[in-house]
DNA sequence: ATGAAAGCGCTAACAA
DNA sequence: TTGTTAGCGCTTTCAT
């Protein structure tokens, strides 16, 4: 420990070029494997980098060229599910220069805004927007100032590339599997929306699409009940009491999320009913929660992990080249059976 | 949508300066808050700022002045009890200039290392480890780089602050806790340590020793009985599979960790055993988890907010003055009885 | 293949 | 109170 000394100051490329008794440009060369260096130099200069144990400054580097910087969204840090899709971005990412760093709790417009713009003004080289909010056209004016990548969010644009789960068969892989054991009156909890942007491309509105859509491939249309609350445990608890409340039961219920399915359990035990003996409970994300084998919820399996990898390659494409068309990528669903779902009493 | 045009070059200090007619300086002094400005200037500064709608490059400001960034590491997101860190770190710092950014999976010393030598190399102001593994002597090397705050682990160096919960305490209030329900044979199950830094600075070798202090202060040294896996669900499950083996049965299970807690419940199901009938189960973090109706487990509460507060406060002290000596915080946990833990059965 | 020199957008001494 | 100027540590032309 240099207590009470100077804080040292720094190693700086000037001092790894005249230790290696080259240029600086030649330094810096080295430094983004840049091409024109002779395998003798290379040599020489890494050597002096190891030597000094010299680390470039990423602020110096940005104000001219990259920050190897990566900026990441999340609106929260609690849901399992970006904890995959955050895995498989950085497992992607590992063996480059680049960092990763996080904006958390971006879960209402302001603090997104907020946390963009940090990014923005950080200069990063990419953004990865994980299930945004923003409104479209905020989107696409991030988009218009750096590589970005949206995630979990349908509708297309020029602007930015995507990657999302099928929510609409996703939502059909719960409701065929309902119906498939003999249920009918199967109701979903949903996550009141009223944005049209929103309506259109949020995975929410998707689900609750895809769920009218397959009651009624499935010829129960009679039978569709949606509970609008929120993707929230609460959320979950509000919806299911109401639902529970009809004057006849569902015999099943779709929850929209993991996190959702916890309320739902909750309010059902509270109710004096059991899972799935009097009533079936189906989530969404396949999160650790619904893994839990007291618990032990059927959901739905997004493929956090490939959606994170091909995040990030579709970002270091488009770092690459920021011209060419947005690319879409929609990864399919699978269905994960437990044990909250089964035939229907009676 | 400027489709095709040309990036749209973004608006610098001199665009402000020559719209406002004064001087580079006077808007920089603006920026900052800074001493000698006329509240005319002022206020023409500030108008030609928002007329622009500029905002300043955090890269070109590091290189002179602050970054107004700070970097936070996780050991992972999906802790619930760190995301209670971090709103009450990022409520803190809202009302001030300061943004956060998350270095997250610090879960190896190597990943450790990688996230805070990027934050380093970024020219962060402040840095805020949580719960950070590496060896006290690389944690006080990144402190004499800059402002530091460690959270979550004890032992206190004069390189940086520290935040902690008084996790010897809170074994204590588990303890006595079961021991007051009459509860004889309490095992614990702990993350093992061989590592002699760790041994005396880790929550869970803390835990340990509080756990074991707390069965001698109640004349129980003869039931002490420790299963020594990994603070991990899996740890839990093999951990109390290893404590329902024993000859004699413990009749409470303290995990040290609400996440090894859901380990210990499903190993306790698949052994056919009811909680808290059969059994009683503890965990330590009073994660959403414990909340959670269905399960109701019986943990300590961190006040993870009041640590976040503290560990941001902390840091703005100590990025206004980095000579005062270090401080450190020690919070008291307080006892959460929920229905998991219940007198034993005869 | 190598290096000299001109910035990038700010902040901080210093002058006026 | 205001403005001028010299860098911060890099990358990037552009000579050589």
């Amino acid at each position: 420990m240099t207590k009470g000394s100077a804080p040292a100051r720094r190693v700086t490329i000037v001092d790894v070029a005249e230790h290696a008794q080259v240029s600086i440009t030649a330094v810096s060369k080295v430094l983004r494997n840049a091409y024109g260096v002779s395998p003798k130099m290379q040599a020489r200069v890494r050597q002096a980098i190891a030597e000094l144990g010299y680390r470039p400054n990423a602020a110096a580097r940005g104000m001219r060229g990259q920050t190897y910087t990566i900026g990441v969204t999340l609106p929260n840090i609690i849901n399992p599910f970006f904890a995959q899709i955050l895995d498989g971005l950085t497992e992607h990412l590992a063996d480059t220069d680049y960092q990763v760093l996080l904006g958390a709790s971006c879960n209402e417009e302001k603090a997104e805004a907020k946390v963009t713009h940090a990014m923005i003004d950080r200069s990063m080289d990419g953004l990865v927007l994980i299930a945004p909010i923003s409104s479209r056209a905020y989107l696409e004016q991030v988009a218009s100032t750096m590589p970005t990548i949206v995630v979990g969010r349908h509708g297309r644009s020029r602007a930015y590339d995507t990657v999302a789960d099928d929510d609409f068969t996703g939502a059909a892989l719960i409701v065929d599997h309902l119906a498939d054991l003999g249920h009918q009156r199967i109701a979903h909890i949903d996550h009141h929306e009223t944005d049209l942007d929103r309506l259109a491309e949020m995975p929410n509105a998707i689900r609750a699409a895809g769920y009218r859509h397959a009651m009624h491939a499935r010829g129960l249309a009679d039978h569709i009940d949606i509970a609008s609350t929120s993707y929230t445990q609460e959320g979950g608890y509000l919806g299911a009491q109401q639902l529970l409340a009809r004057p006849v039961r569902p015999t099943a219920i779709f929850a929209g999320a993991d996190i959702v399915a916890m309320g739902v359990l909750d309010a059902i035990a509270e109710a004096g009913l059991r899972v799935p003996e009097d009533i079936s409970v189906a989530g969404y994300d396949n999160t650790t929660f619904a893994a839990f084998r007291p618990i032990s919820l059927t959901s739905v399996d997004q493929a956090g992990r490939q959606i994170g990898a091909n995040a990030a390659r579709l970002l270091l494409d488009r770092i690459a080249d920021q011209t060419r068309p947005s690319t879409q990528v929609k990864l399919s669903p699978t269905l994960v059976t437990r044990r909250t779902t089964a035939p229907p009493a009676g």
